[in-house]
DNA sequence: CTGAAAGCGCTTACAG
DNA sequence: CTGAAAGCGCTTACAG
């Protein structure tokens, strides 16, 4: 590849002078600055990132973005919102996907470190996330999404789980049930707390009895919303509602819904939260609680942007609005 | 961060004996060794994988991985398969995503080379891929997913379509069903072809006629298999069964269906090349062609990585085999 | 406005 | 077996 000593020599000036332009430093004669721009172009070049991340002390152009299940399409949505902007910023973007396995979010956090990232963006996971205080610690920027990090002062970026929780399970009272489920997820994650306010929140407003049975805790995956349905559908007195609290909970629940030949709406009605693109693919099409993870990554990066380069500033919290999305899962019930 | 010098000056040796302990130079005297291990650790020290990479001629322990949907679940099993081989052989992996835009997949391509990448590798997308032509040309080790890049001489590693579109077609064939439909991706593409292929085969051997209007090309998109399927419906004769040539054409069919009001597979049968772990969750559980996006990007980065700091090697295909799933959105004709 | 020089944190011949 | 030195490709004071 070609390198700033050829593009220098091409245009008989110092490397100097090349890096300066290239970097849009102003002191330079517009001529001189034509007749570099002239020699990159022949020349075809362009900077060795690697070199200029080791060398510069301001601004390296990367990202590193930790994520906890890729499988999810949340996060999907997360990753295609940071790309965007951060590659319209001229900032690249290092992925590492952890698979809720500590160990393995240490190596990526370790990776990125190592590759003098300019900041983090990172979806905290169940534990107490010591990894990522450390990088803080170390003096990293971090922007957190999904969920904080209890009481220490970072930027996030997450949706209002209260409110939307609120929405769904009034949605479901207003639609005339009573015993409605929520599959939660672990208990002690804030996002969990919020989203199970918000559903206890709704129906306390309705004078609705929150049922012990039938608010359920695990972990946010498949197989658990799968094997939480199934409980739930082995109750004496079955859930007439369910109110899954995330995408992979509610695929699960899905799953478990058809083995047992149940009728989505008729025998039961299910909302989820998180939406998909092909959640209209399903049969029939979900109704959901509908979160942008584009958006949310989008704007994770502008703040972590920003804090590159900038002076210190006071972390800032965003939180965007869920919006309910209305299709057919969910049926009015007339007999009771 | 901790440096080479901070751990030398430690261990009271030289920058170069701890470089030597990093790199598992053999030549070291073990009590040295021990001595500088015991630095590093105490120090914390992590190598800067920056300067690593910039001094470096042989490994720089980077990949670069050029996807065009990440909204695709394929791909996400691609992303999977290619990191868990990466980050074992300490490898890191930058992901670029550029959504079926060519001047996005330069712009990725610019920014790995730029980060001096050791290989890349790629799913070539419609056009002609000028650009990891390029890449070639300069010197990067690229290893090609999904298809390969025309005549060109590069690793490729992908799945028998042609195989798998036939034996899915044929069990259609086997269940009654004359009039099957096939939603194929881009004319013009290997994988298209291969796989209309496949299909093609399957009817011959039983002796029924491929009928024109039941074979239609698309981009190989949500909207699309929406669209495709809607034409399919509106024809004079409806097919009794279709084939999709991949999981958002699938996706994009069922949610015609469905707005249709039809069944599945009472009133069509629908059957998908491409599988994903919530198909069960699908109502009912789709019947598809599995291709192990895990095990192609795993392949694929044994590849790539055997390729760095080897010597020249001719370049070799590999082909995975597809297997049915039967689920149940198929079913047994019998009136006709 | 421009250039020479130092240095980011490493690896790798070269001597010894 | 170990160290001093050069250099990867840049950026950034420092002089002029």
């Amino acid at each position: 590849m070609t390198s700033l000593r050829k593009v220098a020599d091409y245009a008989k000036v110092s490397i100097s002078t090349v890096s300066r332009v290239i970097n849009n430093v102003p002191l330079v004669d517009p001529k001189t600055r034509q007749r570099v721009e002239a020699a990159i172009r022949e020349l075809n070049y362009v900077p060795n990132r690697v070199a200029q991340r080791l060398r510069s002390s301001a601004r390296k152009g990367l990202i590193g973005l930790v994520l906890p299940d890729i499988q999810n399409p949340f996060y999907v949505d997360v990753i295609r919102g940071v790309e965007a902007y951060a590659y319209q910023h001229n900032f690249a973007v290092m992925i590492g996907n952890f698979g809720q396995n500590e160990t393995r979010q240490k190596l990526y956090l370790d990776i990125f470190k190592s590759e003098a990232v300019d900041g983090l963006i990172v979806a905290p996971s169940q534990g107490e996330n010591r990894h990522i205080l450390d990088a803080i610690a170390e003096g990293f920027s971090v922007v957190c999404i999904d969920r904080g990090l209890g009481d220490v002062d970072v930027d996030v970026v997450k949706v209002n789980n209260r409110k939307g929780a609120f929405t769904a399970t009034e949605y479901l009272i207003e639609l005339g049930h009573r015993r409605i489920a929520h599959i939660a997820g672990l208990s002690h994650i804030p996002t969990t707390t919020e989203r199970v306010g918000g559903y206890k929140a709704a129906m306390e407003k309705h004078g609705v009895d929150v049922i012990d049975e039938l608010v359920r805790y695990s972990k946010s995956d498949y197989e658990s919303g799968a094997a939480i349905m199934q409980e739930l559908l082995d109750l004496a007195e079955r859930p007439t509602a369910v109110f899954a609290a995330n995408n992979l909970l509610t695929l699960g629940a899905l799953k478990t819904i058809y083995d047992n030949d149940l009728i989505v709406p008729d025998d039961i009605s299910i909302i989820g939260f998180d939406d998909m693109y092909w959640s209209v693919s399903l049969n029939p099409p979900l109704t959901a609680v509908q979160q942008s993870g584009y958006d949310i990554g989008n704007k994770a990066t502008e703040l972590l942007i920003q804090r590159v380069g900038a002076a210190a500033r006071h972390s800032t919290n965003v939180i965007f609005e869920t919006t309910l999305v209305k299709r057919k899962s969910c049926k009015k019930l007339t007999r009771n």
